[in-house]
DNA sequence: AGGGTCAG
DNA sequence: CTGACCCT
């Protein structure tokens, strides 16, 4: 290998690593919804060359838009690539600026790909006796690497030279291109040999150095394979020349014409503070030169940092000095576990000023652990503080703390603050709300992963087991950051008053009602579940054998793949319906038409409802009975929905079933304690009554103001039929028809759900909008504002950003208007419940403590357990308090039922 | 429209 | 990871 004085010129392969930090990278986006984590990954990468390679000329190289020649040898090339996310595609032209504005040199060639620039570049410069590195993530430029070629992929900081080449794939760089042609590429769509997968292609290629001799003696090849590579034979120069990087394509410059600028930090400054990159903005304002005149809030510079892990009783009591002292102070929890039931808590970490953070562990247990504080006089100590509803705290998910340290007859009180609330009210649709995220995002610090800890998989470790000396930094962190958080997104909140309303009103003092449902739990009879799962275990049986013989073969009634060879191959049955795949669809409605002719999909759906049925809940729910409490604990989730709607997981109570007898089965199983009934109470058509409200429609108001059967109403007004004569069918549509609207679904969907013609459809949905010409002019005016402030609220001011609403592709737009029509009504009744379940929470502790209690919400319901004695007053208060949980221009109506289990409450 | 879970 | 299916 030859040395030359000169640093080499390196070469990037910008496409590849926008495609793999987009990937890689968790999907970060601003506050305002543009997504930021391509960009933030590519440029970063970029900035490390400079160290890497100091002195070095940097040229960055990216794909144009457009055909290439290869599409014209080969029209089916990259024929099967999906359209590139609309996330990735807003990223791109913030990169090519932001290298503009480093200085750097950018190339993008009209049709031609990046690859083929860098190759013939890289020709040029080791023709001219100049050292070359292609920073690339791709492994197919393993091509190019010569003496004065080496590959360095950046993001895994890995280097390939020619013997890097070798050990990594076992052939030569020149071997490289017959290597691609062999094994083809999916992505692509190069073919190559059938079946023919790495470790052939390399077998073949160390026995007969190189495709054409391969072919010259591919009759020695035995078995299908070889008769696989005969087949292919014919193809492969083209495959070969398809994977073959250009080191000749004509351009318009040298290597020696490109040449770097000098950075224009103002445009940089601007940029990084638009995509919110904190510490970048940092690192440039502090650079001479700059100054940041458009600053209005400073941005958190990163403070030094002092993490301790307390074992001295000394340390800890002063700690607790200083606790007591503290305006707020962030507070974690370290537990044996996620699961909040079985958790205890092993450890706490505390921050009071940035930077500044202690780890208290008491229980860690693992082998040679050192000594530390005793866990009853460290809760002992702390438990009065953590009882105190005016010392106020700040945690990441409190309600998580608050449940474990219920575990340890704590009553955590005093949640004034949580940094996962304050990120989910700004930004509904940043797809994450954890720490890790959020520390990358508003303080642009990578934090210390829990598997860097604690590993992963079947050998992960409880924090309990982790050395002091891992879990001390990690924790402190913890509170660090989330304290650090705090001080960053409280104010962006307090600058919207609605939003600020929002979190301080309706879902921080959600948090404890959240908490004390999930610790209360729900009871279930899990005996007549198990029984009822024998049940199903035996129709399922029956259903299988006569499959099987209506089949003639036995297979998997549970694999849609095996279900379709059996359907569309064997059995010749009709494809209505594909996969987005391709394939043919087994999907309910496609088995349904089926069924009207055959017998088997009859079967099959039947098999698959009940399997369903089985193993998600007659089998699940007994397994989740607490042993401790004899109940199931589920998990609410706060920050998960982008409307504003609660989920629940583990088990999920929001889709218990209740169309089907069978499933309604279920439900029974769901009981009140001995002496108690439960009590279901849900309003009554909530969205469609905010429908009327936000749309000020006369007519929906009135329906609603005069107490009509909505479904009914509408049937009248879309049929033009006296409200008696309105006949079941035509009750069924309007249904349809109002379900639609909250949907904001289009004359297709409402088309396919009503089996009509789409003609027929539209018509229905013009009847509907001349007959309640408010409605439509809402949808109009919602549908707009969307897209010139690029979100949408509900009636609370909560915010719901649509960052696809003016994307190009026209899908993707459409179901973003579809959002914006749905979510100012699912957002408002989520509000509203949030509000109710607040008030009563709070009514039934006040004055009904014992008598009833709040123990499971599913969007629209609540579901009590209630004292016999109590059921009338109980419902009294519930009813009204729900009603008047928002003053709307319609009376929202709330029905309850009593029953001895779930489904007689209905 | 928004969710969660299961099996393959 | 996908397809299917449970809920509001």
């Amino acid at each position: 290998m030859s040395q030359t004085q000169t640093p080499p010129v390196v070469l990037v392969d910008g496409s590849s690593y926008l495609f793999r930090a987009f990937h890689a990278l968790p999907p970060l986006t601003t506050s305002k919804g543009q997504p930021t984590g391509a960009i933030k990954g590519v440029i970063s990468m970029i900035r490390r060359l400079d160290q890497d390679f100091p002195g070095s000329k940097v040229v960055v190289v990216f794909d144009a838009k457009g055909k290439t020649f290869r599409h014209e040898l080969y029209e089916e090339y990259k024929a099967h690539r999906p359209p590139m996310p609309e996330d990735l595609a807003t990223q791109i032209a913030p990169i090519h600026e932001i290298i503009r504005a480093m200085g750097l040199p950018l190339l993008i060639v009209p049709n031609v790909e990046a690859d083929d620039v860098i190759g013939t570049l890289a020709c040029e410069a080791t023709a001219k006796g100049v050292d070359v590195v292609i920073s690339t993530g791709d492994k197919d430029m393993a091509q190019l690497v010569s003496d004065h070629v080496t590959l360095v992929n950046t993001m895994t900081e890995t280097t390939m030279d020619r013997e890097g080449v070798k050990e990594k794939f076992g052939i030569g760089p020149e071997q490289i291109v017959d290597y691609l042609a062999l094994v083809g590429d999916k992505v692509d769509n190069i073919p190559g040999v059938e079946k023919c997968g790495p470790k052939t292609a390399v077998k073949w290629l160390q026995s007969y150095e190189n495709l054409d001799k391969l072919v010259e003696h591919a009759d020695e090849i035995k078995g299908k394979i070889g008769d696989n590579l005969r087949a292919a034979s014919e193809i492969l120069p083209l495959s070969r020349e398809l994977a073959t990087i250009k080191v000749d394509v004509e351009l318009e410059f040298g290597i020696t014409d490109v040449q770097p600028d000098e950075p224009d930090r103002e445009k940089l400054l601007a940029m990084f503070k638009e995509l919110e990159f904190k510490t970048w903005v940092d690192e440039l304002s502090r650079q001479e030169g700059v100054v940041d005149v458009s600053s209005e809030e400073s941005t958190p510079e990163t403070p030094e940092k002092h993490y301790s892990t307390v074992t001295d009783k000394a340390e800890f009591d002063e700690w607790v000095e200083r606790l007591k002292k503290a305006d707020i102070f962030a507070f974690d929890t370290e537990t044996t576990s996620l699961n909040y039931s079985t958790a205890e808590v092993v450890g706490v970490s505390f921050a009071i000023e940035p930077g500044e953070a202690a780890y208290v562990p008491f229980g860690h247990d693992y082998m040679g652990a050192p000594e530390q504080l005793e866990p009853n006089y460290v809760l002992g100590q702390l438990k009065p503080l953590l009882e105190d509803s005016s010392q106020k705290k700040v945690g990441q998910n409190l309600k998580y703390d608050k449940n474990v340290l219920a575990n340890h007859g704590i009553s955590l009180e005093g949640i004034t603050e949580d940094t996962m609330l304050e990120s989910y009210v700004l930004n509904s649709t940043a797809s994450r709300h954890d720490m890790d995220s959020l520390a990358l995002k508003y303080l642009g610090e990578a934090t210390i992963s829990f598997e860097s800890i604690a590993g992963k998989g079947a050998k992960q470790l409880t924090f309990n087991q982790i050395s002091l000396e891992q879990a001390g930094p990690y924790a402190a962190e913890d509170a660090d950051i989330t304290l650090r958080l705090h001080r960053t997104l409280r104010p962006k909140l307090a600058a919207e008053p609605k939003l600020d309303s929002v979190y301080q009103n309706i879902d921080l003092p959600l948090v404890p009602v959240l908490s004390h449902m999930e610790q209360r739990g729900v009871m279930l009879d899990s005996a007549t579940l198990r029984r009822h799962s024998q049940e199903l275990a035996i129709r399922m049986a029956e259903l299988e054998q006569a499959a099987h013989e209506e089949a003639g073969e036995p297979f998997n009634l549970g694999s849609p793949k095996q279900l379709q060879a059996i359907f569309y191959e064997k059995l010749g049955l009709p494809v209505i319906k594909k996969t987005p795949k391709g394939a043919p669809s087994t999907a309910e409605p496609v088995l349904q038409e089926l069924a009207h002719e055959y017998k088997l999909p009859h079967l099959i759906l039947e098999h698959r409802s009940l399997s369903k049925l089985k193993s998600t809940y007659t089998d699940r729910l007994p397994e989740m009975v607490s042993p401790r409490t004899g109940r199931v604990h589920t998990s609410y989730h706060q920050a998960v929905a982008a409307t504003g709607r609660l989920s629940s997981s583990e088990p999920n109570l929001q889709n218990i079933p209740i169309r089907t007898e069978e499933g309604r089965r279920i439900r029974q199983a769901f009981i009140a304690p001995e002496g108690y009934k439960l009590v279901a109470a849900d309003y009554s058509q909530i969205e469609l009554r905010i429908m009327a409200h936000l749309s000020g429609d006369k007519s929906l108001l009135k329906a609603f103001a005069e107490g009509k059967d909505i479904h009914r109403a509408t049937a009248a007004e879309v049929f033009d039929t006296p409200v008696e004569d309105v006949t079941g069918e035509q009750r069924r549509s309007a249904k349809a028809i109002n379900f639609g609207l909250i949907y904001g679904m289009s004359a297709f969907g409402l088309s396919r759900q009503l089996g009509v013609e789409r003609k027929v459809a539209q018509e229905y949905i013009d009847l509907y909008f001349h007959r309640y010409p408010g409605v439509a002019d809402y949808m109009d005016n919602i549908r707009k504002l969307a897209h010139d402030q690029g979100y949408v609220e509900t009636l609370f001011g909560r915010r719901l950003y649509l960052p696809e609403i003016n994307a190009r592709n026209k899908q993707m737009q459409q179901a973003a208007e579809r959002t914006a029509i749905n979510a100012p009504m699912q957002g408002t009744a989520a509000d509203i419940i949030k509000r109710a379940m607040v008030t009563v929470e709070n009514w039934l502790l006040d004055s009904h403590a014992e008598e009833a209690r709040m123990v499971m919400q599913v969007h629209d319901e609540l579901i009590l357990e209630v004292k016999e004695s109590a059921i009338d007053k109980v419902i009294a208060g519930l009813t009204e308090r729900m009603s008047k949980a928002a003053e709307l221009d319609v009376p929202l109506l709330v029905e309850a039922g009593v029953g001895d289990n779930w489904d007689e409450a209905h």
